[in-house]
DNA sequence: TATTGTTATACTCTATAACTATA
DNA sequence: TATAGTTATAGAGTATAACAATA
């Protein structure tokens, strides 16, 4: 294997990636003990990255509108899972983060995850488990930063003419 | 590094692979040119590598009720992105299919998340794409298969006390 | 009788618009 | 006046229950 494009790579992880994310997904599906929706669990896992943030950050990170998210908040609130405080220094900002109950659940989930996420690799070697490993790490900080700066939404009907 | 483990190899995946899915999510809900919800979306895709496939199958794929799949598909089918005949072999059964059109919307949009995942893998060396390709290839069998026989639910309740 | 899918109905989720409180 | 969130209302999406058609 040799010259490979970052087309290539990407067309890679685009026909990879997604069938891991259904394996997670399906997972996450099955066992949602408190009987958490999509959103809900998406929310607490991004509130367990992101400790101390506020609505809107949220809102836009999962893709809801602000009183969507404010409703949804209001759920997890009611169940004990979510804190909602008032920003000391900006009385209009609230910071949420991860009740110990929360922070229970999606740490739960996540070893459940980890554990069908470890039997679906036990086939590799042990030289494919390192290149795997490595690719992970040179990854990672690819996919953490946000470089596209609240793109503007499509106006909804006005289709683009691309590729 | 050395002595990899299967479950350090999926806590890598189970930090990773969601990440690359966030900026994937992203660029779908972008550019949702047709105004088609995400499931609708993943509907298509799934159609797309799967045809000729029955309700059921993608009900369940999907994480949907037969009934919801039967209304979602309706929309799908009028908007003629999708067609649905009934399996000449047994007349219970229809068949499900993209349309010329529904073809050219998937492709469309896949198009446009390559070319976000091509920039954002742009800073990868020609070694480490090489890598990537080689680990996305050594996990695409491990995730294609479905071993778990459509594992009971959780009677939605009783969560249970693990680890 | 069992299986595949649809129709009927109710509930949840999400969005848009209007509003409150703080800056 | 601008910003961060909330409340009010309406529309879309989904589930459960009942039904129709085929095997």
């Amino acid at each position: 294997m040799h010259g490979v494009s970052a087309e290539q790579a990407a067309e890679e992880l685009l026909q990879v990636v997604p069938r891991i994310m259904d394996v997670i997904r399906a997972d996450v599906r099955r066992r949602r003990g408190e009987d958490l929706s999509v959103a809900q669990f998406r929310t607490l896992a991004f509130l367990d990255r992101n400790p101390d943030i506020s609505l809107s950050a949220v809102a836009e990170h999962i893709g809801l509108t602000l009183p969507s998210m404010s409703k949804l908040i209001d759920g997890l609130v009611e169940r004990e899972l979510v804190t909602r405080e008032t920003c000391p220094g900006d009385r209009r900002r609230i910071n949420l983060g991860l009740t110990p109950r929360g922070q229970a659940t999606i740490n739960s989930a996540f070893a459940t995850t980890r554990a069908v996420l470890a039997a679906r690799v036990a086939p590799l070697s042990e030289q494919e488990r390192e290149n795997l490993v490595r690719t992970m790490q040179e990854l990672r900080p690819l996919f953490m930063m946000d470089p596209e700066p609240e793109a503007e939404r499509v106006p909804a009907g006005e289709t683009n003419g691309n590729p």
